[in-house]
DNA sequence: AGAGCTTTTTGAACGCGTTCAATATTTAGA
DNA sequence: TCTAAATATTGAACGCGTTCAAAAAGCTCT
């Protein structure tokens, strides 16, 4: 449980009343968030409904986009527990894919208007949080995991990452969706599974399998550099080693 | 000479003072962006050294993002200009895709802490505007017409605007790419041009050609809906119809 | 020349996110 | 218990993008 892992990039809380006082700001920012919208739940409406100074939000959270970030984290994670259940029920790959995404559009959609802020935190800072990777990775690790019948060998270890790199791209669509109800990335959402599932039988051939890794690749160097991420803060439900790691 | 197009969306300049002043207020912006930088070239501080007062320069240019968009314009042009000598060359698709990259990141790297601003402005305003869609298709039309050996005739059409669609993905990593002088995304694009070319021979084959449809068909539901755009505002220096247009 | 119109220009304000020196409060050691 | 350091909290400011009512300057017609 130990949150002092790193070095102190801010201000936490030390003493009990102080730990009462963040939790009170970030319940209090999230149902701002949720009432009121990204534009007006500002750092002075927030503020002002936690019963703090304005300048003593910022001694907790560094900025107004960390705030954002953990909502995002509750938000996911509010995903992940929706269609966890029904992941489990042996459907195909490509009904799994829809799940998820259904899920994530259920979850999301009110509060489409943080869209930009949502895109510009998970932009800005892939690198240094880990915390929601780790949750939406252990996402789709699921998706393909628990889809029957498995998906090919040959792409099964590396299918969970695609589909997040390829979740993070269809959100940035979504978060600039202006089209009424967002009907654009939905309908997106929606025909993307079967694709998915018709390239993930299809890989079975060695001439699209080597495409699919050569898009991997150039997938992978855009993504803010997850090098050698190993052991990050805690263990996740997530292994990644299945498959060489004992070439050592 | 018509700029009645629009219902006025903004004040345009209806005298010989305003135009100049208009004029002189851009050119004072382009030039306070690219030596001071995103956030230090302030409203306030293009109108004072532009010598007009600040809320003067909301009288022609509705928002900072608006001005940011005319210097993305400036620097696409310029990228254009800058390869379209060499795109004559007959060179492989491969290369063309490496030209086309090299000089975009070669115009822009002085402006990369504009990416951020150049990505919203992208993201938020993909159907409006359109004269900067105009010079990005015609740079990947040169890229793809003018490659020897042609690509294959199936995927002729199509490649373009999935050139196109795929530079705005790496445009997106570019912007926020914090690895020193974006080594990150500077990888990203040279890797990139031999998978293109590999995939566009690759594409002979029927069942990866029909992944190319797939993948394109979903990038297209993800760009702003560009549906039929033939005939926007006044007739550019670009001509679309050289390619096929005989093949009916 | 002056009245009535449009176009251009201004000054003053608003609310925002963020910073910082200073103050109040709690905690720990003698 | 008194003191001194550590922690929590505040008020006032800064600069930003943006808005708006009102003033100044041009233009047109008589």
């Amino acid at each position: 449980m130990g949150t002092l892992s790193q070095p102190t990039p801010l201000n936490q809380p030390r003493t009990g009343k102080g730990q009462q006082t963040k939790a009170k700001l970030l319940r209090t920012a999230l149902d701002a968030f949720a009432e009121d919208g990204y534009q007006a739940a500002s750092m002075r409406a927030i503020a002002l409904r936690a019963g703090v100074s304005l300048s003593h939000a910022y001694y907790y959270f560094g900025s107004k986009e960390d705030i954002v970030l953990e909502l995002l984290i509750a938000l996911r994670t509010e995903q992940f527990e929706l269609c966890s259940a029904q992941l489990d029920e042996g459907n195909t790959l490509e009904t799994n894919i829809r799940i998820a995404f259904d899920a994530s559009v259920q979850v999301m959609e009110k509060y489409h208007d943080f869209g930009p802020s949502f895109l510009k935190v998970l932009l800005s800072r892939d690198l240094e949080n880990s915390e929601l990777t780790q949750i939406e990775m252990t996402l789709w690790e699921s998706v393909v995991v628990r889809a029957r019948p498995l998906p090919p060998l040959a792409i099964r270890r590396d299918l969970p990452r695609f589909l997040w790199l390829l979740s993070r791209q269809i959100f940035s669509t979504w978060a600039y969706d202006s089209s009424p109800n967002q009907r654009r990335s939905r309908a997106l959402m929606r025909s993307i599974a079967p694709v998915i599932g018709k390239f993930a039988i299809l890989c079975r051939l060695p001439v699209v399998r080597s495409l699919f890794e050569d898009v991997l690749s150039l997938m992978d160097s855009g993504a803010s550099s997850i090098q050698d991420r190993t052991t990050s803060t805690g263990e996740s439900a997530y292994e990644h080693r299945s498959s060489k790691a004992k070439a050592s």
